[in-house]
DNA sequence: TAAAAAATTAATCAAATGATTAAAAAAAAT
DNA sequence: ATTTTTTTTAATCATTTGATTAATTTTTTA
Protein backbone atom coordinates (compact mmCIF):
# COMPACT_ATOMS: atom_id res chain seq x y z
CA UNK A 1 0.00 0.00 0.00
CA UNK A 2 3.11 2.14 -0.48
CA UNK A 3 4.04 2.60 -4.13
CA UNK A 4 2.03 4.93 -5.07
CA UNK A 5 2.51 5.52 -8.49
CA UNK A 6 3.15 1.88 -9.26
CA UNK A 7 0.12 0.35 -7.57
CA UNK A 8 -2.45 3.37 -9.45
CA UNK A 9 -0.58 2.33 -12.51
CA UNK A 10 -1.57 -1.31 -12.32
CA UNK A 11 -4.90 -0.86 -11.13
CA UNK A 12 -5.72 1.73 -13.32
CA UNK A 13 -4.51 -0.09 -16.44
CA UNK A 14 -7.27 -2.74 -15.50
CA UNK A 15 -9.77 -0.39 -15.42
CA UNK A 16 -8.56 1.24 -18.33
CA UNK A 17 -8.90 -2.19 -19.99
CA UNK A 18 -12.18 -3.21 -17.92
CA UNK A 19 -13.75 0.34 -19.17
CA UNK A 20 -13.18 -0.37 -22.76
CA UNK A 21 -14.07 -4.25 -23.19
CA UNK A 22 -17.29 -3.79 -20.38
CA UNK A 23 -18.51 -1.04 -22.54
CA UNK A 24 -17.91 -3.16 -25.92
CA UNK A 25 -19.07 -6.17 -25.35
CA UNK A 26 -21.01 -5.76 -21.91
CA UNK A 27 -21.09 -7.55 -18.82
CA UNK A 28 -22.19 -11.08 -19.63
CA UNK A 29 -19.83 -10.94 -22.82
CA UNK A 30 -17.11 -9.82 -21.45
CA UNK A 31 -14.32 -12.81 -19.65
CA UNK A 32 -11.96 -11.30 -17.01
CA UNK A 33 -9.15 -13.42 -19.58
CA UNK A 34 -10.20 -10.53 -21.97
CA UNK A 35 -9.53 -7.52 -19.52
CA UNK A 36 -6.42 -8.91 -18.21
CA UNK A 37 -4.95 -9.64 -21.77
CA UNK A 38 -6.31 -6.21 -23.11
CA UNK A 39 -4.47 -4.47 -19.79
CA UNK A 40 -1.09 -6.62 -20.58
CA UNK A 41 -1.32 -8.16 -16.90
CA UNK A 42 -1.81 -11.49 -15.15
CA UNK A 43 -5.64 -12.53 -14.64
CA UNK A 44 -4.81 -13.20 -11.16
CA UNK A 45 -3.85 -9.45 -10.74
CA UNK A 46 -7.68 -8.56 -11.65
CA UNK A 47 -8.93 -10.64 -8.89
CA UNK A 48 -6.16 -9.12 -6.63
CA UNK A 49 -7.25 -5.73 -7.33
CA UNK A 50 -10.33 -5.71 -7.87
CA UNK A 51 -12.07 -9.06 -6.03
CA UNK A 52 -14.47 -10.57 -8.49
CA UNK A 53 -15.43 -9.53 -11.81
CA UNK A 54 -18.68 -8.19 -10.63
CA UNK A 55 -16.69 -5.54 -8.35
CA UNK A 56 -14.93 -4.37 -11.43
CA UNK A 57 -17.76 -4.00 -12.94
CA UNK A 58 -19.17 -1.69 -10.52
CA UNK A 59 -16.52 0.30 -10.43
CA UNK A 60 -16.82 0.54 -13.89
CA UNK A 61 -20.81 0.97 -14.81
CA UNK A 62 -20.59 3.80 -11.31
CA UNK A 63 -18.44 6.09 -13.54
CA UNK A 64 -20.35 5.51 -15.96
CA UNK A 65 -23.72 6.35 -14.25
CA UNK A 66 -21.67 9.40 -13.28
CA UNK A 67 -20.78 10.51 -17.17
CA UNK A 68 -24.15 10.14 -17.89
CA UNK A 69 -25.90 12.12 -15.36
CA UNK A 70 -22.91 14.44 -14.04
CA UNK A 71 -23.20 17.38 -17.04
CA UNK A 72 -26.80 17.05 -16.98
CA UNK A 73 -27.30 17.89 -13.40
CA UNK A 74 -25.78 20.89 -12.43
CA UNK A 75 -28.08 22.37 -15.77
CA UNK A 76 -31.25 21.19 -14.57
CA UNK A 77 -31.02 22.15 -10.94
CA UNK A 78 -29.66 25.41 -11.54
CA UNK A 79 -32.12 28.49 -10.59
CA UNK A 80 -30.84 31.67 -12.45
CA UNK A 81 -31.19 30.66 -15.90
CA UNK A 82 -33.99 30.58 -18.48
CA UNK A 83 -35.33 27.28 -19.94
CA UNK A 84 -34.29 28.23 -23.30
CA UNK A 85 -30.90 28.99 -22.12
CA UNK A 86 -30.79 25.35 -19.54
CA UNK A 87 -31.76 23.95 -23.14
CA UNK A 88 -29.19 25.37 -25.02
CA UNK A 89 -26.52 24.13 -22.40
CA UNK A 90 -27.76 20.56 -21.77
CA UNK A 91 -27.90 19.87 -25.57
CA UNK A 92 -24.55 21.42 -26.29
CA UNK A 93 -23.01 20.13 -23.28
CA UNK A 94 -24.74 16.34 -23.72
CA UNK A 95 -23.28 16.18 -27.26
CA UNK A 96 -19.90 16.66 -26.90
CA UNK A 97 -19.72 14.29 -24.22
CA UNK A 98 -21.85 11.68 -25.80
CA UNK A 99 -19.31 12.52 -28.85
CA UNK A 100 -16.57 11.38 -26.88
CA UNK A 101 -18.44 8.45 -25.57
CA UNK A 102 -20.76 7.39 -28.16
CA UNK A 103 -21.49 3.66 -26.56
CA UNK A 104 -22.59 5.25 -23.22
CA UNK A 105 -25.99 5.13 -23.32
CA UNK A 106 -26.53 1.76 -25.10
CA UNK A 107 -23.72 0.52 -22.78
CA UNK A 108 -25.90 1.64 -19.37
CA UNK A 109 -29.46 0.95 -20.57
CA UNK A 110 -28.69 -2.64 -21.65
CA UNK A 111 -26.57 -2.91 -18.55
CA UNK A 112 -29.27 -1.69 -16.52
CA UNK A 113 -31.72 -4.46 -17.83
CA UNK A 114 -29.50 -6.90 -16.41
CA UNK A 115 -28.61 -5.35 -12.94
CA UNK A 116 -32.31 -3.92 -12.78
CA UNK A 117 -32.13 -2.93 -8.94
CA UNK A 118 -28.52 -2.74 -8.32
CA UNK A 119 -28.03 0.37 -10.28
CA UNK A 120 -31.13 2.38 -10.25
CA UNK A 121 -30.06 3.45 -7.15
CA UNK A 122 -27.32 5.20 -8.15
CA UNK A 123 -29.09 7.89 -11.05
CA UNK A 124 -30.78 10.91 -9.40
CA UNK A 125 -33.70 10.54 -11.43
CA UNK A 126 -35.92 11.51 -8.76
CA UNK A 127 -34.09 14.24 -7.51
CA UNK A 128 -34.28 15.30 -11.00
CA UNK A 129 -38.04 15.13 -11.45
CA UNK A 130 -38.99 16.43 -8.05
CA UNK A 131 -36.10 18.85 -6.99
CA UNK A 132 -35.19 20.24 -10.57
CA UNK A 133 -35.67 24.07 -11.53
CA UNK A 134 -35.67 22.88 -14.94
CA UNK A 135 -38.84 20.74 -14.04
CA UNK A 136 -40.61 23.64 -12.48
CA UNK A 137 -40.07 25.92 -15.45
CA UNK A 138 -41.44 23.29 -17.64
CA UNK A 139 -44.74 22.80 -15.34
CA UNK A 140 -44.84 26.78 -15.39
CA UNK A 141 -45.48 26.89 -19.30
CA UNK A 142 -47.67 23.66 -19.55
CA UNK A 143 -49.22 23.33 -16.20
CA UNK A 144 -51.82 20.85 -17.59
CA UNK A 145 -49.01 18.05 -18.95
CA UNK A 146 -47.03 15.63 -17.76
CA UNK A 147 -43.40 17.59 -17.61
CA UNK A 148 -41.48 14.73 -18.22
CA UNK A 149 -42.93 15.07 -21.82
CA UNK A 150 -40.56 17.26 -22.82
CA UNK A 151 -37.51 16.25 -20.65
CA UNK A 152 -37.91 13.02 -22.51
CA UNK A 153 -38.47 14.63 -25.99
CA UNK A 154 -35.44 16.69 -25.71
CA UNK A 155 -33.42 13.70 -24.40
CA UNK A 156 -34.28 11.49 -27.08
CA UNK A 157 -33.34 14.26 -29.43
CA UNK A 158 -30.00 14.23 -27.82
CA UNK A 159 -29.33 11.12 -27.22
CA UNK A 160 -31.02 8.43 -29.36
CA UNK A 161 -28.78 9.51 -32.87
CA UNK A 162 -25.84 7.33 -30.70
CA UNK A 163 -28.06 4.66 -29.65
CA UNK A 164 -28.99 4.62 -33.67
CA UNK A 165 -25.32 5.14 -34.80
CA UNK A 166 -24.24 1.73 -35.56
CA UNK A 167 -27.03 1.58 -37.77
CA UNK A 168 -26.67 5.06 -39.70
CA UNK A 169 -22.68 4.31 -39.52
CA UNK A 170 -22.41 1.07 -41.33
CA UNK A 171 -24.71 1.55 -43.74
CA UNK A 172 -22.28 3.86 -45.37
CA UNK A 173 -24.36 6.58 -45.98
CA UNK A 174 -23.29 8.29 -43.10
CA UNK A 175 -19.67 7.97 -41.86
CA UNK A 176 -17.85 8.39 -38.71
CA UNK A 177 -17.56 11.62 -39.81
CA UNK A 178 -20.61 12.50 -41.01
CA UNK A 179 -22.27 11.47 -37.76
CA UNK A 180 -20.36 13.73 -36.36
CA UNK A 181 -20.62 16.43 -38.14
CA UNK A 182 -24.37 15.97 -37.86
CA UNK A 183 -24.77 15.90 -33.98
CA UNK A 184 -22.24 19.17 -34.11
CA UNK A 185 -25.51 20.80 -36.15
CA UNK A 186 -27.90 19.53 -33.89
CA UNK A 187 -26.20 21.12 -31.11
CA UNK A 188 -27.91 24.25 -33.00
CA UNK A 189 -30.96 22.68 -34.06
CA UNK A 190 -32.45 20.96 -31.06
CA UNK A 191 -32.70 24.22 -29.14
CA UNK A 192 -34.70 25.79 -31.61
CA UNK A 193 -37.00 23.14 -32.17
CA UNK A 194 -37.66 22.55 -28.22
CA UNK A 195 -38.65 26.33 -28.04
CA UNK A 196 -40.80 25.73 -30.81
CA UNK A 197 -42.08 23.10 -29.20
CA UNK A 198 -42.79 24.54 -26.32
CA UNK A 199 -44.91 27.96 -27.39
CA UNK A 200 -47.49 25.00 -28.65
CA UNK B 1 -41.67 -34.19 -40.37
CA UNK B 2 -45.29 -35.61 -40.41
CA UNK B 3 -47.05 -34.46 -36.78
CA UNK B 4 -47.69 -31.29 -37.54
CA UNK B 5 -49.41 -29.73 -34.80
CA UNK B 6 -46.77 -31.47 -32.40
CA UNK B 7 -43.95 -30.24 -34.17
CA UNK B 8 -44.88 -27.05 -34.27
CA UNK B 9 -46.05 -27.38 -30.84
CA UNK B 10 -42.49 -27.96 -29.28
CA UNK B 11 -40.35 -25.91 -31.88
CA UNK B 12 -43.06 -22.95 -31.14
CA UNK B 13 -42.53 -23.60 -27.15
CA UNK B 14 -39.15 -23.10 -27.65
CA UNK B 15 -38.99 -20.36 -29.78
CA UNK B 16 -41.55 -18.70 -27.20
CA UNK B 17 -39.19 -18.92 -24.25
CA UNK B 18 -36.43 -18.02 -26.55
CA UNK B 19 -38.38 -14.92 -26.92
CA UNK B 20 -38.96 -14.30 -23.65
CA UNK B 21 -35.29 -15.16 -22.52
CA UNK B 22 -33.22 -13.46 -24.64
CA UNK B 23 -34.93 -10.16 -25.40
CA UNK B 24 -34.73 -10.65 -20.87
CA UNK B 25 -31.12 -11.09 -20.57
CA UNK B 26 -29.81 -10.64 -24.29
CA UNK B 27 -27.30 -13.31 -26.09
CA UNK B 28 -24.57 -13.58 -23.61
CA UNK B 29 -26.22 -13.65 -20.45
CA UNK B 30 -28.66 -16.50 -21.45
CA UNK B 31 -27.98 -19.96 -21.31
CA UNK B 32 -29.65 -22.62 -23.23
CA UNK B 33 -31.18 -23.86 -20.05
CA UNK B 34 -32.58 -21.38 -19.29
CA UNK B 35 -34.70 -21.59 -22.37
CA UNK B 36 -35.38 -25.11 -22.16
CA UNK B 37 -36.69 -24.76 -18.42
CA UNK B 38 -38.65 -21.75 -19.69
CA UNK B 39 -40.11 -24.44 -22.76
CA UNK B 40 -40.51 -26.91 -20.09
CA UNK B 41 -38.29 -29.40 -22.59
CA UNK B 42 -35.23 -31.16 -22.66
CA UNK B 43 -32.48 -29.12 -23.02
CA UNK B 44 -31.11 -31.66 -25.81
CA UNK B 45 -34.43 -30.99 -27.78
CA UNK B 46 -33.12 -27.31 -28.11
CA UNK B 47 -30.11 -28.51 -30.63
CA UNK B 48 -32.74 -30.94 -32.12
CA UNK B 49 -34.86 -28.35 -32.92
CA UNK B 50 -32.41 -25.29 -33.63
CA UNK B 51 -29.35 -26.50 -34.06
CA UNK B 52 -27.32 -24.19 -31.27
CA UNK B 53 -27.49 -21.36 -29.47
CA UNK B 54 -26.69 -19.07 -32.04
CA UNK B 55 -29.24 -20.51 -34.66
CA UNK B 56 -31.76 -20.29 -32.27
CA UNK B 57 -30.97 -16.51 -30.90
CA UNK B 58 -31.08 -15.89 -34.99
CA UNK B 59 -34.39 -16.91 -35.46
CA UNK B 60 -35.03 -14.43 -33.23
CA UNK B 61 -33.75 -11.98 -33.69
CA UNK B 62 -34.75 -11.77 -37.32
CA UNK B 63 -38.44 -11.58 -35.98
CA UNK B 64 -37.33 -8.66 -33.79
CA UNK B 65 -35.85 -6.68 -37.06
CA UNK B 66 -38.39 -7.37 -38.87
CA UNK B 67 -40.76 -6.02 -36.04
CA UNK B 68 -39.18 -2.86 -35.50
CA UNK B 69 -39.11 -1.80 -39.18
CA UNK B 70 -42.48 -3.59 -40.31
CA UNK B 71 -44.27 -1.04 -38.90
CA UNK B 72 -42.15 1.89 -40.35
CA UNK B 73 -41.63 1.08 -44.07
CA UNK B 74 -45.15 0.94 -45.71
CA UNK B 75 -45.71 4.36 -44.18
CA UNK B 76 -42.55 5.85 -45.10
CA UNK B 77 -42.15 4.20 -48.33
CA UNK B 78 -45.99 5.50 -49.50
CA UNK B 79 -46.25 8.14 -52.16
CA UNK B 80 -50.09 8.91 -51.20
CA UNK B 81 -49.98 10.47 -47.94
CA UNK B 82 -49.40 14.20 -46.91
CA UNK B 83 -46.18 14.23 -44.37
CA UNK B 84 -48.53 14.94 -40.99
CA UNK B 85 -50.84 12.31 -42.09
CA UNK B 86 -47.58 9.85 -42.23
CA UNK B 87 -46.29 11.67 -39.47
CA UNK B 88 -49.59 10.62 -37.21
CA UNK B 89 -49.45 7.10 -38.51
CA UNK B 90 -45.87 6.16 -37.31
CA UNK B 91 -46.19 7.71 -34.49
CA UNK B 92 -49.52 5.88 -33.23
CA UNK B 93 -48.01 2.58 -34.97
CA UNK B 94 -45.09 2.60 -33.05
CA UNK B 95 -46.29 3.31 -30.36
CA UNK B 96 -48.82 0.71 -29.93
CA UNK B 97 -46.30 -1.52 -30.97
CA UNK B 98 -43.70 -0.40 -28.43
CA UNK B 99 -46.27 -0.25 -25.54
CA UNK B 100 -46.94 -4.60 -26.99
CA UNK B 101 -43.48 -5.04 -27.02
CA UNK B 102 -41.23 -2.18 -24.88
CA UNK B 103 -38.00 -3.82 -24.34
CA UNK B 104 -37.50 -4.27 -28.23
CA UNK B 105 -35.63 -1.52 -28.81
CA UNK B 106 -32.90 -1.77 -26.16
CA UNK B 107 -32.50 -5.74 -27.31
CA UNK B 108 -32.04 -5.16 -30.63
CA UNK B 109 -30.01 -1.90 -30.16
CA UNK B 110 -27.65 -4.10 -27.49
CA UNK B 111 -27.34 -6.96 -29.18
CA UNK B 112 -26.22 -5.24 -32.58
CA UNK B 113 -23.21 -4.07 -30.55
CA UNK B 114 -22.38 -7.57 -30.42
CA UNK B 115 -23.31 -9.27 -33.61
CA UNK B 116 -22.33 -5.78 -35.48
CA UNK B 117 -22.44 -7.36 -39.23
CA UNK B 118 -24.43 -10.28 -38.79
CA UNK B 119 -28.01 -8.41 -38.27
CA UNK B 120 -27.05 -4.72 -40.34
CA UNK B 121 -27.52 -6.18 -43.47
CA UNK B 122 -31.33 -7.13 -42.43
CA UNK B 123 -32.14 -4.03 -41.95
CA UNK B 124 -33.91 -1.62 -44.25
CA UNK B 125 -31.96 1.57 -43.18
CA UNK B 126 -30.75 2.35 -46.91
CA UNK B 127 -33.85 1.69 -48.46
CA UNK B 128 -35.57 4.35 -45.95
CA UNK B 129 -32.43 7.29 -46.70
CA UNK B 130 -32.28 6.65 -50.29
CA UNK B 131 -35.85 5.61 -51.73
CA UNK B 132 -38.41 6.62 -49.46
CA UNK B 133 -40.97 9.05 -49.86
CA UNK B 134 -41.05 10.33 -46.41
CA UNK B 135 -37.49 11.83 -47.00
CA UNK B 136 -38.08 13.19 -50.01
CA UNK B 137 -41.01 14.89 -48.78
CA UNK B 138 -38.81 15.89 -45.91
CA UNK B 139 -35.79 17.59 -48.03
CA UNK B 140 -38.54 19.51 -50.02
CA UNK B 141 -39.85 21.24 -47.15
CA UNK B 142 -35.90 21.68 -45.88
CA UNK B 143 -33.35 21.39 -48.90
CA UNK B 144 -30.72 22.66 -46.76
CA UNK B 145 -30.22 20.31 -44.47
CA UNK B 146 -29.74 16.66 -43.84
CA UNK B 147 -33.69 14.70 -43.59
CA UNK B 148 -32.08 12.43 -41.18
CA UNK B 149 -32.14 14.95 -38.55
CA UNK B 150 -36.25 15.05 -38.66
CA UNK B 151 -36.04 11.26 -38.48
CA UNK B 152 -33.98 10.81 -35.75
CA UNK B 153 -35.72 13.73 -33.95
CA UNK B 154 -39.53 11.88 -34.19
CA UNK B 155 -37.58 8.45 -33.63
CA UNK B 156 -36.06 9.55 -30.63
CA UNK B 157 -39.17 11.25 -28.97
CA UNK B 158 -40.68 7.82 -29.93
CA UNK B 159 -38.67 5.35 -29.12
CA UNK B 160 -36.34 6.94 -26.05
CA UNK B 161 -39.08 6.80 -23.61
CA UNK B 162 -38.66 3.14 -23.95
CA UNK B 163 -35.31 3.24 -23.88
CA UNK B 164 -35.34 4.56 -20.58
CA UNK B 165 -38.61 3.31 -19.29
CA UNK B 166 -36.83 1.06 -16.22
CA UNK B 167 -34.99 4.30 -15.29
CA UNK B 168 -38.14 5.64 -14.94
CA UNK B 169 -40.80 3.11 -13.84
CA UNK B 170 -38.53 1.48 -11.07
CA UNK B 171 -38.03 5.09 -9.43
CA UNK B 172 -41.68 4.84 -8.34
CA UNK B 173 -42.67 8.48 -9.61
CA UNK B 174 -44.30 6.83 -13.18
CA UNK B 175 -45.40 3.26 -12.39
CA UNK B 176 -46.44 0.64 -15.11
CA UNK B 177 -49.89 2.17 -15.69
CA UNK B 178 -48.33 5.87 -15.73
CA UNK B 179 -46.05 5.10 -18.42
CA UNK B 180 -48.90 3.34 -20.73
CA UNK B 181 -50.88 6.39 -20.61
CA UNK B 182 -48.40 8.87 -20.47
CA UNK B 183 -47.49 7.08 -24.26
CA UNK B 184 -50.75 7.33 -25.39
CA UNK B 185 -50.61 10.89 -24.29
CA UNK B 186 -47.31 11.16 -26.79
CA UNK B 187 -49.57 10.04 -29.55
CA UNK B 188 -51.20 13.24 -30.00
CA UNK B 189 -48.67 15.45 -28.64
CA UNK B 190 -45.41 13.87 -31.16
CA UNK B 191 -47.10 15.15 -34.66
CA UNK B 192 -48.11 18.27 -33.20
CA UNK B 193 -44.50 19.27 -32.17
CA UNK B 194 -43.21 17.63 -35.71
CA UNK B 195 -45.59 19.95 -37.08
CA UNK B 196 -44.12 22.69 -35.63
CA UNK B 197 -40.70 22.04 -35.85
CA UNK B 198 -40.87 21.24 -39.85
CA UNK B 199 -42.36 24.88 -40.21
CA UNK B 200 -38.85 25.90 -38.73
C1' DT C 1 -49.79 -55.29 -35.98
C1' DA C 2 -44.85 -54.96 -37.24
C1' DA C 3 -41.26 -52.06 -38.89
C1' DA C 4 -39.45 -47.56 -39.56
C1' DA C 5 -39.02 -42.90 -38.48
C1' DA C 6 -39.31 -39.13 -35.45
C1' DA C 7 -39.35 -37.10 -30.95
C1' DT C 8 -37.67 -37.06 -26.31
C1' DT C 9 -34.74 -37.95 -22.43
C1' DA C 10 -30.79 -38.85 -19.20
C1' DA C 11 -26.14 -39.00 -19.04
C1' DT C 12 -22.01 -37.23 -20.38
C1' DC C 13 -18.29 -34.57 -22.78
C1' DA C 14 -15.16 -30.97 -23.73
C1' DA C 15 -14.23 -26.33 -23.56
C1' DA C 16 -14.60 -22.03 -21.31
C1' DT C 17 -14.43 -19.30 -17.34
C1' DG C 18 -14.19 -17.02 -12.72
C1' DA C 19 -11.47 -17.71 -9.05
C1' DT C 20 -7.78 -19.47 -5.90
C1' DT C 21 -3.28 -21.02 -4.38
C1' DA C 22 1.37 -21.36 -3.66
C1' DA C 23 5.54 -19.82 -5.12
C1' DA C 24 8.56 -16.16 -7.01
C1' DA C 25 9.87 -11.41 -7.76
C1' DA C 26 9.96 -6.68 -6.38
C1' DA C 27 9.66 -3.07 -3.09
C1' DA C 28 9.67 -1.23 1.54
C1' DA C 29 10.88 -1.30 6.19
C1' DT C 30 14.05 -2.28 9.81
C1' DA D 1 21.99 -6.24 4.59
C1' DT D 2 18.14 -8.61 6.24
C1' DT D 3 13.54 -9.09 7.12
C1' DT D 4 8.91 -8.09 6.00
C1' DT D 5 5.45 -6.70 3.06
C1' DT D 6 3.53 -6.05 -1.35
C1' DT D 7 3.08 -7.26 -6.08
C1' DT D 8 3.10 -10.55 -9.76
C1' DT D 9 2.94 -14.97 -11.97
C1' DA D 10 2.05 -19.86 -13.42
C1' DA D 11 -0.58 -23.60 -12.47
C1' DT D 12 -4.71 -25.40 -11.12
C1' DC D 13 -9.57 -25.93 -9.38
C1' DA D 14 -14.43 -26.14 -9.56
C1' DT D 15 -18.30 -24.80 -11.94
C1' DT D 16 -20.82 -23.57 -15.77
C1' DT D 17 -22.30 -24.24 -20.30
C1' DG D 18 -23.15 -25.49 -25.17
C1' DA D 19 -23.40 -29.57 -27.36
C1' DT D 20 -23.51 -34.65 -28.30
C1' DT D 21 -24.60 -39.48 -27.77
C1' DA D 22 -26.97 -43.50 -27.03
C1' DA D 23 -30.97 -45.30 -25.36
C1' DT D 24 -36.15 -44.89 -24.82
C1' DT D 25 -40.63 -43.52 -26.03
C1' DT D 26 -43.92 -41.98 -29.30
C1' DT D 27 -45.70 -41.53 -33.79
C1' DT D 28 -46.04 -42.74 -38.56
C1' DT D 29 -45.86 -45.86 -42.22
C1' DA D 30 -46.59 -50.11 -44.52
Amino acid sequence: MKNKTKDQSTEEKILVAARKVFTKKGFAATRTRDIAEESGINLALLNYYFKSKELLFEAVMVEKIAMLFGQLMPVLLETDLSFNKKVELVVERYIDMLLENPDLPIFVMSELRNHPDRFLEKMPVDVILRESHFIRQIQEKHPDQNPIHYLMSILGMVIFPFVMKPVFTKIGKTDEKGFKAMMKERKKLIPKWVEAIMEI
